[in-house]
DNA sequence: ACACCATTTGTAAGCGCTTACATCATTAAT
DNA sequence: ATTAATGATGTAAGCGCTTACAAATGGTGT
C-alpha cells in the first residue's frame, strides 16, 4: 500500500535532486541555463516523484499564465466550433493554453466571464464582435490584458480585430438572391441587440435592396434567437403572410436548417415554392436537403490568424493589426428562381 | 487622463476601507461573519476601486478553486455539447466554474489535459468513458482530485460513473432493426480502440444478432473516426458489397448523417433501398432527411446528475454513487423494412 | 601569477490571498 | 460587580513558485 503521499512540490524535487529550488525552476523554464549533468538529475527527480508544477503558484510568481481566454456566445451549435478549434491549435503551437467560456448571448454574463478570465490570469482575451460596454475595455486596459475581436471586421472600430465584414458578405448573398429574380424577400435575423454581426447582416440585405432600387417594403424582417426551433417558428409565420415572400434569407445556417425543417413539415417545396439561404457554411449546410446556398466564412483561417495576432499582442510584438478575412457565396440547391406568379 | 492605475489588490481595498486584509477577505467569502457597517464600507471600497480578486492567489491560499474540469473527446460536433451545457449550468448553481478541454480522442492528449487541469487546481474532474490507463487514476488519487466518468455506465467498473449502458442501448436498437426484417446488417462504428462506448455499441449489436440466432456472418463492420466525411466514405464502401447489406447501423448520428449524404449522392433511396440508423439523437438527427431512427440519450439529465454527483464527491458528501441513465429508441423515417429480394 | 569575465548555482524576497490564532469589545449570566 | 461567553477584527504565517542578486566556480589573456 505504501505511505499516503501527497502531491510533491518544487521543494521536494530540489531535495531529491540535491539542488536549490531555483535550479529546479530553471530546469523547467529555461533548461539552457542549467548544466547538462544537473538537469539530468533534476529531471529524473521530477520523473520519479511524479511532480507537476502548481499552476496557481507559477502564475502568481511569474505574473504570466500562458493562457488565453475566449468568450463565445454559444457552444450549442457548430458556429464557433471550427474557428475556435483552429484558434486553439495555433495557440498550442505557440505554447499557450485556451480557456473557453460561453456567454449565451448575454452581455451581463459576458462581462462576468471576462472578469473571471482576467482574474484567472489570462494573458489575452478573444472576444466575439464589437458591440459591448466601453467600460469593459477600460477594465481590460487597467489590468493590462490585450484583447482581440473576431468574427467581425469594422474598419471604424478602434479595437484590434480579425474578422470579416458581415454586411458585405450578406450583401453579396442578397445580390445573388436578387439576381435569381426574387423581389418579395423575407429575412429571419438573429437578435440584433448587442450583436453587431446580426445587425450588419440585416444591413447588408438592406444595402443590396436599396442598390437595386427596391424600397423598404420589399423586406419583411423577423428577429429571433439563433436556434433551430426558432427558425422553424419564424418560417411558419412568414409563410402565413399574404403575399408570401418568395425567399427567406436566414441570419445563419442554424436558423435556415429550422426553416427547411418547417418547410418540409408544411409540405412547402424548397426551392420550387420558396428559396432559403443561410450564413456561415457550417457542416450542417451541406447535409440538409436541399443543401443550403449560404455564405462561406473561412473559420479556420480566421481562428489561426486571430491566434497569431493575439499572441503577438500579448508578447508585445504587435499593437493589434486589424485584418479583414474575405468570404464568398456558396451556391447550392436551396436557392432558385421564384415560382411563376400564377 | 488620471494616473495610470494598475489592478488593485486586497491590500488596496483594506487601506481604502480602513480595515485589515482579513476583514476584506471575510467580506468576500463569509460576509455573515462581518458586521453590517463594516461590510458596507468594504463593499463600497471594492466597488470604487473596481477590485477583482486574484484567482491564482486565492487558489493558492485556500487550496480550493471551485473549479471543475472536464475533458471531452471533441468539441467539433454536438455530441457532447448539450450534456456539457447542462453539466455547466448545474455546476454554476452550486458555485462552481467549468473548465473544458478536448482530447481529440487521443489518450496521450487526454493524460496531458488531466495533468493541466489538476495543476490548475481543479477540485474535481469529469471524464468520458472508462477506458484509460490505470496510472491516471493513481495520479488523481495522489493529488486527491475526485473524478467521475460519464457517457458510459459499466457496473463492473470500479470508478464512480453517471452514464448509460451503450451495449443495452444499441442492442435495443438492433432488435428494432431485426424486428423490421433485416438480416444483412452492416455497422459503421467509431474507432473502438481506447473507446469503451464505441466498443460497447458494437457489442450490443452482436448480442442482438446472437440472441436472434444469427451468426457472425450476418454483420459487416467498418471502424472509422466519428466524422461526417468518414461516415460517407464507409457507406460508399458498404454499398459496393455483394450482396449489399439492407441496413447500415451507425455508431453515432454524425456518421449516420454522412451515410445519408452519401446515399443521396449515390442515388440510393433511404429507407426504401437501404435503412440507416444513428445513435445519440442530437439535433441533427431530426433535421436530416429522412429523419434518423436513433437511440435517444437524455444528455441534459446525464449532465445535471453528473454535476450534482461530482460536486458531492468534491465536498465529501458522497463517495461516488454510480448511476445508470436509461435510453430509448426513437423511431423516425430512416428505418423501414428491407426491400423485397428481387 | 593575477585580474577579469562568463557560467552555474544558491539565497531569499516577494506574488495576493486565506485562515489559525490573538486581541479587544460587548453582552449575558451569576 | 465580576466572569464567561460570544462576536468582530487584527496579526502574521504561509500556499508553491519565480527571479533579482549574490556567491562560487572555472577559464582566459596577460
Amino acid at each position: 500500500m505504501g505511505k499516503t503521499r501527497s502531491a510533491p512540490t518544487l521543494t521536494d524535487v530540489a531535495r531529491e535532486a540535491g539542488v536549490s529550488t531555483a535550479t529546479v525552476s530553471r530546469c523547467l523554464n529555461t533548461p539552457e541555463r542549467v548544466i547538462e549533468s544537473t538537469r539530468q538529475r533534476v529531471l529524473q527527480a521530477v520523473e520519479s516523484l511524479g511532480y507537476t508544477p502548481n499552476f496557481a503558484a507559477r502564475v502568481m510568481a511569474a505574473k504570466r499564465s500562458f493562457t488565453i481566454g475566449a468568450i463565445i456566445p454559444t457552444m450549442d451549435n457548430a458556429i464557433f466550433a471550427r474557428g475556435l478549434q483552429a484558434f486553439q491549435d495555433e495557440l498550442r503551437e505557440r505554447g499557450y493554453t485556451l480557456l473557453v467560456s460561453s456567454s449565451a448571448y448575454d452581455p451581463e454574463a459576458e462581462r462576468e466571464q471576462i472578469r473571471t478570465l482576467v482574474a484567472r490570469g489570462a494573458d489575452g482575451l478573444l472576444l466575439i464582435g464589437h458591440a459591448r460596454d466601453p467600460q469593459i475595455y477600460e477594465y481590460l486596459d487597467r489590468h493590462q490584458v490585450p484583447s482581440l475581436v473576431a468574427w467581425s471586421y469594422v474598419p471604424e472600430a478602434r479595437r484590434p480585430s480579425v474578422g470579416f465584414s458581415n454586411a458585405c458578405a450578406m450583401r453579396a448573398l442578397a445580390e445573388s438572391v436578387l439576381a435569381a429574380g426574387h423581389r418579395r424577400i423575407a429575412m429571419i435575423s438573429g437578435l440584433t441587440e448587442g450583436n453587431d454581426r446580426a445587425l450588419s447582416r440585416v444591413e447588408g440585405v438592406r444595402q443590396a435592396l436599396q442598390a437595386a432600387g427596391l424600397g423598404e417594403g420589399a423586406l419583411t424582417l423577423i428577429e429571433t434567437p439563433y436556434e433551430i426551433d426558432k427558425g422553424a417558428e419564424a418560417f411558419r409565420q412568414l409563410m402565413a403572410l399574404e403575399p408570401r415572400p418568395t425567399v427567406v434569407m436566414c441570419g445563419n445556417d442554424v436558423l435556415a436548417a429550422g426553416a427547411l425543417r418547417e418547410a418540409k413539415g408544411m409540405g412547402i417545396a424548397v426551392p420550387e415554392q420558396v428559396s432559403v439561404t443561410g450564413f456561415d457554411d457550417i457542416e450542417l449546410a451541406a447535409i440538409v436537403s436541399p443543401a443550403l446556398t449560404t455564405v462561406h466564412v473561412p473559420h479556420r483561417e480566421m481562428g489561426r490568424k486571430a491566434a497569431r495576432e493575439l499572441v503577438a499582442m500579448v508578447e508585445g510584438t504587435s499593437a493589434g493589426q486589424p485584418e479583414c478575412i474575405s468570404t464568398h457565396v456558396v451556391t447550392r440547391q436551396s436557392l432558385a428562381a421564384p415560382p411563376d406568379p400564377s
